[in-house]
DNA sequence: GATGCTAACGGCACTGCGTGCCAACAGCAA
DNA sequence: TTGCTGTTGGCACGCAGTGCCGTTAGCATC
């Protein structure tokens, strides 16, 4: 008789489906709230399942590590921006797919404000969370780079430029979302994704008219930096990523 | 009487000051072996020890965890590129520093090959150790980031010019660093970065006449990319981004 | 040479995470 | 009732990392 559990009343009734779910909501509800109350280090996992009413073992079946309540299902999220940029337009601008999988993931931040919020005072006091979502935010990255790299595969430097693009894409989601999250929810994240992916001078916006042809690209200004002394390699280098920018040439 | 070791013969003498590095070192070199041979996860502190002769509680002494013998002096290094910074020329570039300072870390593994190979190797392996290194290479982004967000303090959208700007060069030198150990170290990865920095569309070399003064910029030649259809405000804003390149404005 | 001080080491015990294993139990089908 | 499956709790275990303390080497001092 292992029910010697000193919680005297506890449904142990069958978790066919609906349950689990239930189970894994109150596991994590109860986690966060103790360490928003006494801190992460000092919040036990037998601290976490005694509120919860049920054993030490079963909370690592539903949660592969402390850390992992932090950040509950971070796979499937991940699973489903590869499966947004998978199924993506072949046709469309490499970045602006991108961008849009940027946006996917600010979205899911935005679509439950106060856990995100509570999350990020927890980063920013537990260092070890804190490395856990920049190992996360880097698997966004990889998957953006990956993509591009399939994209860019016969252009030249499609390795660096893939993996240059992905950096420049993250930093400035990271940059919103960081921003958004120290106004308290309040800013509107959205615009100012896109108004930072223009900033940073990255092509968001799909052009008026054209659908990515060519035949549109004769009201376009080629415009890019350089000095008049710098050697040819550098002016061809230069011309070609900045061709790289119109659909249609990359 | 705790000396109720088993070992007989240990060299117990008096290790004042050169003695904690060899010891340092003899465990490391003990722990990559291990490492190499028997694989990470089935390695433990004790094993290393063993081989070594010395208490377990030891290793803790000169290691803060299992994982920082791969990643040893991290924070030394660190702090290294921090101090660079710092005592930068306030006159040079930004731009041109923090690639300096890419340069710096990359050196840092160039120093020694074998060692950074081996690393590789396990790193590729093991995915605590992956993300361990993901997350240091994060620190150095932000320390340029930090860097380039005082350089740009007064300018428009200094916080995001930063991150992308550190997120780009951080990119790059991560893509050198991943092509020199995936030849072996065969490469020549200094090269290999300047052009990688030039390919990203950075710039790295100093004006061949100039010293980042206004009077010789009559010989650059401004071009920026954009669309006709494009809003004003995204010209304004593409303009002043290619003008930032230029020593002197940013 | 005896004494005291400091720094490093070894060992021990302890906490806590994560895992393998097994018995118990609910639900369902035959 | 019997058998099968999936979930749970408990138990024991390995191991990382820490606090504590006794011991020892090295060095200075009297």
């Amino acid at each position: 008789m292992p029910e010697g559990n000193s919680n005297g009343s506890r449904s142990r009734a069958g978790r066919t489906e609906g349950g689990r779910r239930r189970l894994r909501s109150a596991l994590a509800v109860a986690a966060l709230d103790l360490f928003a109350s006494k801190g992460y280090d000092a919040t036990t996992v037998e601290d976490i399942v005694e509120g919860v009413g049920v054993g030490r073992r079963t909370f690592f079946r539903y949660f592969r590590s402390k850390e992992e309540v932090v950040f509950p299902d971070h796979d499937e999220r991940l699973a489903e921006v590869v499966e947004e940029l998978e199924r993506s337009d072949a046709d469309a601008s490499p970045m602006r797919v991108v961008c849009r999988a940027a946006e996917t993931v600010l979205e899911t931040y935005l679509a439950e404000p106060e856990i995100s919020l509570k999350r990020f005072e927890l980063t920013r006091q537990v260092s070890s969370l804190r490395d856990r979502e920049i190992v996360s935010i880097d698997r966004y990255q990889r998957v953006f780079a990956r993509y591009l790299r399939r994209c860019y595969a016969d252009g030249p430097n499609a390795d660096l430029r893939a993996s240059v693009t992905a950096a420049t894409v993250v930093a400035t989601h990271n940059h919103v979302l960081r921003r958004w999250l120290k106004s308290g929810g309040e800013i509107d994240a959205h615009g100012a994704l896109r108004a930072a992916l223009d900033d940073a001078g990255i092509v968001d916006r799909e052009p008026s008219g054209a659908s990515g042809g060519a035949g549109e690209s004769e009201n376009d200004v080629v415009i890019g930096v350089l000095r008049t002394s710098a050697p040819a390699e550098t002016v061809r280098r230069r011309i070609e990523s900045a061709l790289r920018e119109f659909p249609g040439s990359g």
